[in-house]
DNA sequence: CTGGTTTACTGGTAGGATAAGTGACCATTT
DNA sequence: AAATGGTCACTTATCCTACCAGTAAACCAG
């Protein structure tokens, strides 16, 4: 009914604004930012929050500040992290970079069945535990986001279950990235979870710690999760370019 | 002779202690920082330092924080991205933590032939191109450290190669985890690089566009590169019980 | 019980003062 | 002429004070 409104602070605001110049590549590696006091003049904001705004930045290690002298753009292929996929994901006019979706879709496809393996080889019975209360309320389920919500808490307790903290966070920038598309991955993705067998067969290899059969089953099914998705991005690509 | 001063910003120390209070549990998830007047005092830096160590904290989805209320501290484990790892991987007293160590070995591991498989399907002979070169580099070098350096850039080259943004940036968290132990890894992997073979192959692989064997062969490399470092990890995790 | 007001917190923004690092330039020395 | 070291004009780093704005609880009036 009523949207919580968007507030945004100012250094955000800049932060933002000096990242996506930097990611479209307006603003190349090695070129020079202004200083902070011409910055905070242009900007028309105070030399706070632009110095907050650069901090954040060189965080994400797409700059290089050095006391006394310029700041540095860097190369942000070869410096940041997978915490920089969200700003990736759209370009300036708001439209998806059908090829880093793909990416992320080609990474959750790989990483995944290794997850579903790891996570039997841990063999621990209050993993398959909590699967088999997601299968209930998958089960109970009516509306199909509400299913697709599930699926995806279904992985999300695979990736913990593989004890792996590298798998988790990386799952968590990937989860962050596409959470702006949340609504349009339940449409795309609606005719298909419905049978949760796929869900059913995971959770008991994994109960059973049977590392190999449960790689092989999560192979299975992302690779058609991952078709389908892949094919709407196709479809996304041929739309934008006609119109 | 002379080592390079250690100098390090007022607003990046009050972010490591917190960083690493927040990491290590010290501060548990729903507990509540002290207001940014407090902390300044408490700490002895300016209120400013505070926001600014307290902007990236909530870059890196460490801390929720809520105008007009106090700053929660959130559950990194399921919030943070991959970015957290290199601030995971040493406890406070410095140990390596040898669960985080392992699981960063086997994301490597997992990713890297699939790595190598979508190198070989992009089918540019610029990477094999590129990839021959380091292996001409290779042969010259002299010192194992050096053979060590470029083994690592190869494998970056793959990355770089297979067009995947994700596994690009994901693999650029990685690196910067295990930077700081690049002395202690070339030592592990000394007796073991000296062979040329695999990446001879490989790169002949990734020029033919064979992804199957592509992804065979690194699987191969990979999966003895772990096992070593894995060893090492071992033999850590041992001598540091016993002393 | 409801809705408004006050108050005392919180974080957010602003901008000045001072310290300190950097690099170009220049004077001195050799 | 070349090397050394000082100066100066930049920059960022830090701190400080003031004020704006949101929150929540206490309180009060209808």
């Amino acid at each position: 009914m009523f949207q919580e409104v968007n507030r945004r602070s100012v250094s955000d605001e800049v932060y933002d604004q000096l990242c996506s110049r930097i990611v479209s590549q307006e603003l190349k590696a090695g070129e020079e930012l202004p200083s902070e006091r011409l910055l905070s003049e242009m900007l028309g904001v105070s030399r706070n929050a632009v110095r907050e705004a650069i901090k954040r930045l060189q965080q994400a290690r797409l700059v290089d500040v050095k006391h006394g002298g310029l700041t540095t753009v860097l190369d942000y292929r070869a410096e940041a992290g997978a915490e920089l996929l969200p700003s990736l994901l759209f370009d300036q006019h708001s439209n998806i970079q059908v090829d880093v979706a793909r990416s992320i879709v080609r990474m959750r496809q790989v990483l995944s069945p290794e997850i579903a393996a790891d996570a039997a080889r841990q063999n621990k019975a209050d993993i398959a535990d909590r699967l088999d209360t997601v299968i209930e309320q998958m089960r109970a389920a009516e509306e199909p986001a509400e299913v697709q919500r599930l699926a995806f808490y279904f992985w999300e307790i695979l990736v913990e279950g593989s004890g792996n903290i590298a798998y988790r966070l990386a799952f968590n920038s990937l989860r962050k990235t596409y959470e702006p598309l949340w609504g349009l991955m339940t449409q795309m993705l609606s005719g298909q979870q419905q049978k949760l067998d796929v869900f059913i067969e995971l959770a008991s290899l994994v109960r059973a710690g049977n590392a190999d059969d449960a790689a092989c089953c999560a192979q299975q099914y992302i690779d058609e999760s991952s078709a389908a998705i892949n094919g709407f991005i196709d479809l996304y690509e041929n739309n934008n370019q006609n119109g």
